[in-house]
DNA sequence: AATGAATGAGTTTTCATTCAT
DNA sequence: CATGAATGAAAACTCATTCAT
């Protein structure tokens, strides 16, 4: 008995880089089973082997896109550090503005799946938690910086969301117009300007920059 | 006697108004030229009579959309007021607010522009303009801010673009999730935590630019 | 009572005169109401006043087109003389093939009429009856050249389908290779091979042009 | 096993086989892509496997059907026969005459053709290429016909030209009207008024021009 | 008589999905 | 497992014809 090593897992993740690629290039709408399949290097019925429709192949690509990036969000937030928890969220600000360039190839497909959500209960749901544990995640930090008094006695959960909101914000104007700012010094701006609005007062003043 | 007035631009509005009600319901891939005829009371063919095909209905869409968003913001920032820029802001934050809780319906339709602006320049263009007219609003009432020493002497730019990238990365997350949080009261908390980190200090008085 | 003299012939030739010029460029199929209409300076409406249908013009139209041909034909072969019958004959060529090089834009309407009679009875029927005469005059014309011993005892009708035969020929092979040859030359050539086919051999020997 | 051969060139034929059928009984224009399809016994969907489009199975008849005609013109002409030239084309004059009457309800086809060759180049070409090769061919014929004294020094591409010319005129006719005459016998008659028009005198020889 | 806005049946074409091999 | 030929439902778009004005 040959071991013969499931191969059916990396069919799958075959198919889906190769729906990335092509769904980001053209959109969902207009990528054909063809054109995946031949990115793919099968042929279209064996997509059908390992996918039973195109809808279900959008649809693990929504996990495999989403769960890629809460990996890296882990992987970033996980950066362990003596340092400051302001230290560490403009830390965090900056690798999240690389991979924002990194990825803009992708944002279509991002804006796809929102609008699908519109009408998708599950696809919203999993949207749903994955903003959950994204500003959980980041209470978690805040928390902690208001326990070590570096902030204001907040809600942490609201400061999460804003910085969220801001970074999905602010990844939108970047999409959007990548040219019109430059945009690693805007959204450092962008945060220390929230920063300068929840730390503590008290105590000697701190200026953003300083 | 029947000088038989132009009907035209009757008919263009009624029929955008119909593709807005069905786009909004089913998304542009999902809505079918007879849905938007039906829902316009017209004949297919007389869709055709004003739009040339399904795309110029989107493109036409896409205009009367921002401009109504372009419009919307202009009513709301030319409200005079002896009021602060801080108050301004305020109010334009909850009128904003209501906009966003109002308009939910019509989100899938912005990220399908968004997502289409990914593909076809003309679109990009179109979104470009728009946040660049809106930052630009923005930016002059922070200016005023500044030198009514409402505020530190900061960029009225990347202060304005912070706001709005603010009100859509909130926007998303309200509509992605609108049972998430009291978005009204997280908004308005957003947008404080940002006042509180450009307003002037209390400590000694520091004139924005003398 | 002003005499107002009925505008509906001069309406109706109007719109056929239109018709032609649209039909011959792009054929039938690819012609549209609104065309026709651009052309004749109407509006859509105007021409089902005067004509029933597209396929009603088509009808008119070639009734006008080989009503034209017939008269010009008859126009032609009424030209006197006192010239022999070959003589006649050679002249005639000569007309024909101006006319030929004058109409061949018409060619492609002729052959969509060709084509229709294919399966249209009363079409076929008009054509059947246009050759008839066709052939008819001409056989006169042999029957003359008979009687006055030019010719050999031929049968004029056969003689007359042949000349009718080898000018519709050229003219086929004109229109579709203008350049291949010199047709006025390689029509006037094709005659005389069949005229000297006939001539009458015996008796004084007549040489054709002396 | 099976090495499954390629279906791809029978399936063309197929079509094509199906497409003449029913072209040749509604015209192009009548005729639906689901007509072919039925009457290849192939769904609507493997049309567009095999061709583009329904003007590229127009386009591939006309290639089709004029190179039968091609293969069918070399055939006749290679019967070889220590006969005559005035024999050979006798005996060709029949053989045509048959295949015309065979082929009558292709004729709509064929000025459909024409017709389209008033419009589009690249039919245009086709059919001058073939009437070259057409004349060419008899052009030889004719040639050797003067070599063995049969005909008096002609041209022979003036003759092959009027030859062919005979053909496609007395096609013509037969087909708009088929009762008209007794066309095996009018067709004989006529080529041999062009035969005894081109044929070495026997008495004093008499060119026709001088 | 004239207009041109409106109609909607009809046609080509596309493409996700199936299944015999 | 894999293929790719075949399917056929579905949709955009056209255009001859009508009719209220």
């Amino acid at each position: 008995m040959s071991p013969r090593p499931d191969v059916s897992e990396e069919r799958k993740s075959q198919i889906l880089e190769a729906a990335v690629a092509v769904f980001a290039q053209q959109g969902f709408q207009e990528t054909r089973m063809d054109d995946i399949a031949q990115r793919a290097g099968l042929s279209k019925g064996a997509l059908y082997l390992y996918y039973k429709s195109k809808d279900a192949i959008i649809a693990a690509l929504l996990q495999y896109f989403f769960s890629l990036e809460k990996q890296h969000l882990q992987t970033l937030l996980t950066v362990p550090g003596q340092r400051t928890v302001r230290e560490q969220i403009l830390v965090l600000t900056q690798q999240l503005t690389a991979t924002m360039k990194w990825m803009v190839a992708l944002r279509p497909l991002a804006f796809e799946f929102y609008s699908i959500a519109g009408r998708q209960k599950e696809v919203r749901q999993f949207l749903q938690d994955y903003y959950q544990d994204y500003c959980g995640e980041l209470a978690t930090l805040i928390q902690r910086g208001i326990e070590q008094g570096e902030f204001r006695d907040v809600d942490p959960e609201a400061v999460a969301t804003t910085l969220v909101a801001l970074y999905e914000g602010l990844a939108l104007l970047f999409f959007v117009d990548p040219q019109a700012a430059n945009w690693t010094q805007q959204i450092e701006t962008s945060v220390q300007f929230l920063l300068a609005g929840i730390q503590m007062q008290e105590g000697p003043a701190r200026t953003p920059t300083s």
